[in-house]
Parts: C-alpha cells; sequence; structure tokens
DNA sequence: GCAAGGTC
C-alpha cells in the first residue's frame, strides 16, 4: 500500500474548495496541476471535477453517417472516452500514488455516475487503494465534517441505472438522428435531430400549433353596467345568468339575447343590491425558488429562461446566491433565516426590509413540496454584491433572488374579498320573437389589501385592488353607462419558455439542468422561431413521422419507462443489461418499419424545409423564391429554379432572416425580419426594398477624402438594395471609403457644413425627436470612440465604471496590468475588494 | 457532424 496522500473527488471546483476551507479548518492552500485547482493541507488533496468528465460514444469507425447504417448503432459497440482531458490527467496523477480516496460527488443519481466514473479513472491508475463515498445534503461545517466522519460505499447499482440512461439515449437519438438526416439528405450542420427530451418538447409546442390551427372561435357578448351608490363612487359589475346546468355564466352566446339585455339594461335606473359577501382570505407568500420557479419569475420580469439561468450561474460563481441548479423548495435545516437576514441590514437596498423582517418574533420559512438532498433551494448567500460591480441585468436577477427569499420568510397577507350581487327584477326582454319578464343579474367581485405581508417585500405579483365599495343588502343603486362587448372566443395561447419549462418537470421530461439547454437546442435545430417559439414546418414534419414511425422517440412515456427501469437497476430487482437490452429490441422493431418508409419520410422533410424558407413567387418565372445562404455565409433571396432562372434580391448583411406570417400586397412576398439580438429590425418585402434603392438617386454630399484630390471621386448619400443606407464613393467599387447611416427614418441635408470635413451636418427624422446626427465623419469618429476598448478595465465581466475608477486610482490602468497584479497586494490596496474578487476578475479576463 | 446529463 502506498503512503501518499488521501485524495477527496468533488463534482466541481467550487464544491472541493468549500469542502476544503471546511476538512482544513481554512488553512488549504490552492495548487494548479494542468490547470486544475488542487486544495491541499495535512496530507489531504481535493480535486474538483467538471461533472461528467467522461462521455459515451461508438468508436471512431462509426462516425461516417453514409458508411454506417443507422440501424447498425442500435448493436454497436459503445466506448467511454475522456472528455475533459486536463481534468482526467489531473485526478491519475493524484491517484496514482494516493494512499485512499473519499468519492464526494452530489448526492443524487447522476451524482453516484460521475462517482463511479471517477472510481473508474483511479482504479485505473491504483488497483489497490481503498475508495469511500461521502454523502451530504449541503456544503455546511456539520454535514461534510459528519459525513467524512461516516464514509459509506459507492452505490453501484445507482449508477448503473445512470449509465443505462446514458446509453439508451445515445442509441435512440444517435440511430434516428442519422435516419432522418440522412433520409432528407440534411447532413453537416443543417442535420435533423431527435431525442427522448427534445421529441416531447417539440411535440408540445407543435400539439399546441395544431390546437390553435384547429380552432373555430365563437363569438359572444359581455354586458356591464355602472353602479353608483347615493351620490358616492360608482363600481362596474358584469351581467350574469344561470346556465342549463345551474352555474354562473357570463358569456352570452346569442347576439339577439345580447342586444335585448342591453336593450333593457339601458332603460333600467336602479339596480337592488341583492347579496353582499364579505370574506377575508389568507394570501400565503410563495415557496423557496427551485430552478423552475427561478426560471418562471425571471421571465416574469422580461429574462428569457437562457438569459436567467447564465446570469444566475455568474452570481453563484461570484459567490452572491447558491447553486441556481435545484429541485429542492425546502430549506435545509442548516439555513438559520435569522443570520442570513442580519447579512442584509447594512445594505441601502434591502436594509429597511430586511430589519422590518428581523422585528418578529419568529420566523418561520415557507416550504414547498419538493425535498432534495444535493442542493439547497436559490436564496442570495451572506456575501452582498457592491451594485455598481455587477450589471444592471445581474443586479435585477439577484434583486428577484433576495426579495424571493425575504418573501418565503415574510408573513402571509390577507385581502378582504367583496362580492355584491345586485338585480334588476322583472325586466321585459325582448329576443328570438318573444318577450320575457325576468331578473337580471349584476355582480361585482372587489378587493382590498388588508395587510400587506410579503408583498411588502416581494413586488413581483400582482397586489392590485378593485374598488367595490360598501354596500348594504335591499340597497338601491343607480344604474348609468350600460356597456355591451362583442368577443370571441380565444385559441389556447402558445408556449412560453417558461410555462414549457414548467410542462417539462411536470411530465418529468429533462432535469433542472438541462431543460432551458433543450429550448435552446429547438431553436438551433430549426424547430422553433421567435419568442413565444413557434413551430416551423420542418417541426411539424418531424413530430409528424415520428408520431407514425417512431412514437415512443415524441412521447413522454419513454421518460416514465426509462425512469421506471432506473428505479429497478437502483433497487437491484432489474439487470443494467436486462434493460438496455430490452429498449435496444425496441428500437429494432422500429426500425423494422421505419426502413421502408425512409423516402417517403424523406420528401417530406424536404417539402417542409422549402416551405420555411418560400417567400412567394419568383417575378420572372413563378417558381419559388427561397431565403438562402451563400457560400460565404450571408443571406439571400434566390429562385428555386436555379439554375434556369437566376433571379436574386440581396438581404441586409446583419442577423438571420425570419420569415414572418404578412405578405406583401405588390409581391405577394413574405416579409422578412433580420434577428440580430438587440439589433434585430424588420426588413420588411426584399423586392420593395430593391426596388425603391433602384429609384433612388444617389445625393451627392461632397467630396471623397480618400481618393477624391486624386481621381475626383464624390461622398453620395446612397441607398442599397439590401436595405442599409451608407455615404459612400461615386467611384465604388474602385474607392471602397464609406460610413455608415441609420436604417430608418428621413434624412435631411441642412446648409450648415462641418468645417473640418466639409461635409454638410445630417438630420435624421425617425419619430417625434429629430437626431442630429451633424457631420457623417465626425460622427463617425464618435461612434468608434466610444466603443469599449479590448484594454478597458470595463470590458470585464465583474468591473462596473465605479470599481474601474477604484483599480484606476490604485494605479492599475489596463486589462494587462490588471492580469499581471497580485491579489493579495491589490485587495490591500482597493477598498471593499477581496482577492479571490481580484482572482475572480483575472479568470474573466482571459 | 448524432442524445442527454453533468459543469463553465
Amino acid at each position: 500500500m502506498s503512503r501518499g496522500p488521501e485524495l477527496i473527488i468533488t463534482e466541481k471546483d467550487n464544491a472541493a474548495r468549500r469542502i476544503a476551507e471546511i476538512l482544513s479548518g481554512e488553512s488549504a492552500e490552492t495548487d494548479r496541476m494542468n490547470g486544475v485547482n488542487v486544495y491541499k493541507w495535512g496530507g489531504k488533496r481535493c480535486i474538483g471535477l467538471s461533472g461528467h468528465v467522461v462521455g459515451v460514444d461508438f468508436p471512431s469507425e462509426y462516425n461516417d453517417w453514409r458508411d454506417v447504417e443507422p440501424v447498425e448503432l442500435i448493436s454497436a459497440p459503445i466506448d467511454k472516452h475522456p472528455t475533459q482531458e486536463n481534468i482526467v490527467a489531473a485526478l491519475r496523477r493524484l491517484a496514482r500514488n494516493a494512499s485512499a480516496v473519499t468519492i464526494a460527488t452530489d448526492y443524487d443519481r447522476e451524482g453516484e455516475l460521475i462517482g463511479k466514473e471517477a472510481y473508474e479513472l483511479v482504479r485505473d491508475v491504483n488497483d489497490d487503494v481503498p475508495i469511500d463515498r461521502v454523502r451530504f445534503s449541503s456544503i455546511t461545517k456539520n454535514e461534510v465534517t459528519e459525513a467524512f466522519a461516516n464514509p459509506e460505499e459507492l452505490d453501484f447499482d445507482l449508477a448503473a441505472a445512470g449509465e443505462a440512461r446514458q446509453v439508451i439515449d445515445l442509441i435512440w437519438g444517435a440511430a434516428l438522428t442519422r435516419f432522418l438526416s440522412l433520409s432528407a439528405r440534411q447532413l453537416g450542420n443543417d442535420f435533423i435531430s431527435v431525442g427522448r427530451v427534445q421529441g416531447p418538447t417539440l411535440k408540445l409546442i407543435v400539439d399546441r400549433e395544431r390546437e390553435i390551427e384547429a380552432f373555430d372561435p365563437q363569438d359572444y357578448w359581455e354586458l356591464f353596467a355602472n353602479l353608483t351608490k347615493d351620490a358616492g363612487a360608482g363600481f362596474e359589475a358584469q351581467y350574469f345568468y344561470l346556465d342549463e346546468d345551474g352555474n354562473e355564466a357570463e358569456r352570452v352566446w346569442d347576439g339577439d339575447r345580447a342586444a335585448a339585455v342591453y336593450d333593457a339594461l339601458k332603460e333600467t335606473d336602479t339596480a337592488t343590491a341583492d347579496a353582499v359577501r364579505r370574506r377575508t382570505r389568507t394570501d400565503n407568500p410563495p415557496a423557496p425558488f427551485n430552478t423552475t420557479q427561478f426560471i418562471r419569475a425571471a421571465g416574469s420580469i422580461g429574462y428569457s429562461a437562457q438569459r436567467a439561468m447564465s446570469i444566475a450561474e455568474d452570481l453563484y460563481t461570484a459567490g452572491y446566491i447558491t447553486y441556481p441548479r435545484t429541485d429542492n423548495t425546502v430549506y435545509p435545516d442548516d439555513l438559520d433565516p435569522r443570520e442570513l437576514l442580519e447579512a442584509f441590514i447594512n445594505n441601502r437596498t434591502f436594509g429597511e426590509d430586511a430589519e422590518a423582517l428581523l422585528e418578529r418574533e419568529s420566523i418561520e420559512p415557507t416550504a414547498g413540496d419538493k425535498e432534495t438532498t444535493d442542493h439547497p433551494p436559490i436564496h442570495p448567500t451572506s456575501e452582498l454584491p457592491n451594485r455598481g460591480e455587477i450589471s444592471e441585468d445581474e443586479w435585477e436577477v439577484y434583486e428577484l433572488v433576495v426579495r424571493r427569499f425575504f418573501a418565503t420568510v415574510a408573513d402571509a397577507a390577507k385581502w378582504e374579498h367583496l362580492r355584491v350581487v345586485s338585480v334588476v327584477p322583472d325586466v321585459s326582454v325582448a329576443a328570438d320573437g318573444g318577450e320575457t319578464v325576468e331578473d337580471l343579474s349584476l355582480k361585482a367581485n372587489g378587493k382590498r389589501l388588508l395587510e400587506e405581508g410579503y408583498h411588502a417585500v416581494y413586488p413581483y405579483f400582482n397586489a392590485g385592488e378593485t374598488f367595490v365599495p360598501a354596500v348594504e343588502e335591499g340597497e338601491s343603486l343607480a344604474v348609468s353607462d350600460v356597456k355591451i362587448e362583442d368577443k370571441q372566443t380565444q385559441p389556447p395561447r402558445r408556449y412560453g419558455q417558461s410555462r414549457l419549462i414548467e410542462t417539462m418537470e411536470k411530465m418529468g421530461v429533462g432535469t433542472k439542468s438541462t431543460r432551458h439547454h433543450t429550448i435552446e437546442k429547438l431553436y438551433d435545430r430549426g424547430y422553433v422561431e421567435n419568442d413565444p417559439p413557434r413551430p416551423t414546418m420542418l417541426a411539424r414534419s418531424v413530430v409528424e413521422a415520428a408520431e407514425k414511425f417512431a412514437n415512443r422517440i415524441v412521447s413522454e412515456e419513454m421518460t416514465a419507462q426509462l425512469e421506471m427501469d432506473m428505479q429497478a437497476i437502483a433497487a437491484g430487482e432489474k439487470g443494467y443489461d436486462e434493460v438496455t437490452d430490452e429498449s435496444r429490441e425496441m428500437l429494432e422493431l422500429v426500425f423494422d418499419e421505419l426502413m421502408n418508409a425512409g423516402e417517403e419520410v424523406g420528401k417530406h422533410l424536404q417539402q417542409s424545409l422549402k416551405a420555411d424558407k418560400r417567400l412567394g413567387p419568383c417575378p420572372e418565372c413563378g417558381e419559388d423564391l427561397l431565403v438562402r445562404k451563400s457560400r460565404y455565409g450571408s443571406y439571400f433571396v434566390g429562385c428555386d429554379g436555379y439554375p434556369d432562372c437566376k433571379y436574386t434580391l440581396p438581404l441586409p448583411s446583419t442577423g438571420k432572416p425570419l420569415i414572418l406570417e404578412d405578405e406583401c400586397e405588390d409581391h405577394g412576398l413574405r416579409h422578412v425580419k433580420m434577428l440580430a439580438g438587440r439589433k434585430t429590425f424588420t426588413h420588411g418585402c426584399p423586392q420593395c426594398k430593391a426596388d425603391e434603392a433602384d429609384e433612388q438617386e444617389d445625393e451627392v454630399i461632397g467630396v471623397c477624402p480618400d481618393c477624391g484630390e486624386e481621381h475626383g471621386g464624390e461622398l453620395a448619400i446612397k441607398q442599397l438594395r439590401s436595405g442599409s443606407r451608407l455615404v459612400g464613393c461615386t467611384r465604388y467599387p474602385d474607392c471602397e471609403y464609406s460610413l455608415p447611416l441609420p436604417r430608418r427614418g428621413e434624412i435631411e441635408i441642412t446648409d450648415d457644413r462641418c468645417e473640418e470635413h466639409e461635409l454638410p451636418e445630417l438630420v435624421i427624422h425617425n419619430g417625434d425627436e429629430p437626431w442630429e446626427l451633424g457631420c457623417p465623419i465626425c460622427n463617425y469618429r464618435e461612434y468608434q470612440a466610444q466603443q469599449v476598448g479590448g484594454d478597458e478595465l470595463e470590458s470585464i465581466k465583474g468591473i462596473g465604471a465605479k470599481t474601474a475608477e477604484k483599480l484606476k486610482s490604485a494605479g492599475v490602468e489596463d486589462v494587462k496590468s490588471l492580469k499581471d497584479a497580485d491579489p493579495d497586494e491589490l485587495a490591500g490596496s482597493v477598498d471593499g475588494v477581496g482577492p479571490d474578487t481580484v482572482r475572480n476578475w483575472q479568470a474573466n479576463a482571459d
């Protein structure tokens, strides 16, 4: 047995650092090995992996999609190989002479598998070192020391359950993806993918679109009247009746009847308050954040799922919030809410709220339904960021997390609901050729916030009140302002990103760490566009093909079945081989059907791909004009009749084109929008844009500074056929001098001239405020000067204007000198900055 | 160049 150090292996660097701190009593030092952090103290070494450091895949001879029949993948061998070479190498080096190894990966199924992967890597280089496993549900002193005092064994059955999932996902995903891609001849970047998680997610979106299309809107009417008590304030009440089942209904489906009730109400002066009901309702504070609910809340303040998670990950890495990937909605016992609140009392933004919360005698946090053992619900840590140090977006998300924590320890709110039903008795209603005498009912629901409770600290929920005055039963109310609104039933709404993630969670599809990635993947694959995501024709085709031949891959059943099998493997009731063999057999059956349908499926997919690019008829030959991509990566409009028809139209050079539903009335072409993040804009009909440019004469405004003297080139305002405008040389393409101009607005050429460049000052008229752009050369120079250069401190994540100022006064002027600085030394000379923060900046600068 | 799952 070797007498080397004892090695501890965690799932990620962050956990390694914290565990080392706890076990060493903060005396651990950081070493770098192959670019990986290794924490060392006494005879111990602690290294963090990066999740899975090995991956499963087919051997390289299966790499060529055209050489291998997709069906062959079902029985192909599967290899495990390192995917994070440097970490694997460091781990091997440390393991070789370790005297003991402890696996301390996350306490969940995937963590057990990651632990087994580490186990195998250790065993490769060290046959006899004892390997333990420790389990703890949060990285705190008590839990960690307790766990390390009572080490356990690795659970190989649980890890095997995870391995079965890996293999089944790989085989089904790879074989079917290759089959669809090959059949539609979509190889390279534009392959057509399916998988156990993306399949059902895409089907959700496609199914909803089918419902929307099949929806048959129904007309109905709603009636309202204003009721007034004495001379007091009026309130709105809505007409209702009892339907066949005796339920209250507000929608009137018969137009004649609606009109008759309207006429009758208009003739009415007074109604009588018939039933007044007052109720107090408790409005409990929300449960702690898990990933899904966090994404949902961030969505309600305008962040996409992807963006919200990316910000949360940054806040986590910086140490301001806990781990953002969690299913847990119950705070662990070791979280002392009082202590955490105290960390906020001196903060400008949160201090008052924290103090108010602390003033109460008891603090009882809320709890959700799910309690897991790997990570706590998302909550702020006791380390607070300076507002100026993080970006606006980061601050907004951070505030959301802080306030959610506040809400979970705040009091319930109390509402008073007041319902007033008023009746207009014995009204004659003339409809359907007859006349009836009936009582017309009007109802109003008011609500008033009696106790603000958690709303005081958590303003993200609607706490709006509806006013209805105190009315006594039998009281007489004046009727006025009778209104009738004609409406239509609406189709179901498309899933937004956060609703999609919630639904995936409910179906048990994907995990807290992957759901937002899956949605992003659907965008990347060209299956959905826009936000909320809308399916393309390709997506429908893929779902249709799958429904017909491989329904499992688009059904949530596959995950449900897999989950059961994994539990059986973990419980020792089923074997890994049994489960994977069964799955292989099922896929064989799928391919029995699929093999004969390749051509048909491929044709259908190709038609849909074309439909997704179709703009409308070619003016020269009548075939379809399609959005195409040039060899150089730019987009243009070309004819499907190519090479017989060579008609083309240009598209703007920025962004990725999205074909809109609107169609140009003149040319029958769909409008185009260019997606380019913040610079997204609508291009419109490309034919109109080209025509405009053809009609527009270039307007000369001065002499070209590059070639004017030598060749007499002049500067002119030009409108290009691609829709963009610029100031360019009349000798183009011999002289390429150009300055950008805004895409929109009318350009006014004033009589004022710039003295330096002898060009007229320009004014852009777009909307209310004219924009004085000035001399185009000066304007461009200013614009360039404003762009933050690569050597500016502020280009580093985590450094805002204020911090940059402080750093400069400490003698750190640019990125290079920051990277060269000694963290401890620099931290000593800048207020409110610790050495770890400096290290973070240095890492971000790379 | 396929999946889904970790982590960054």
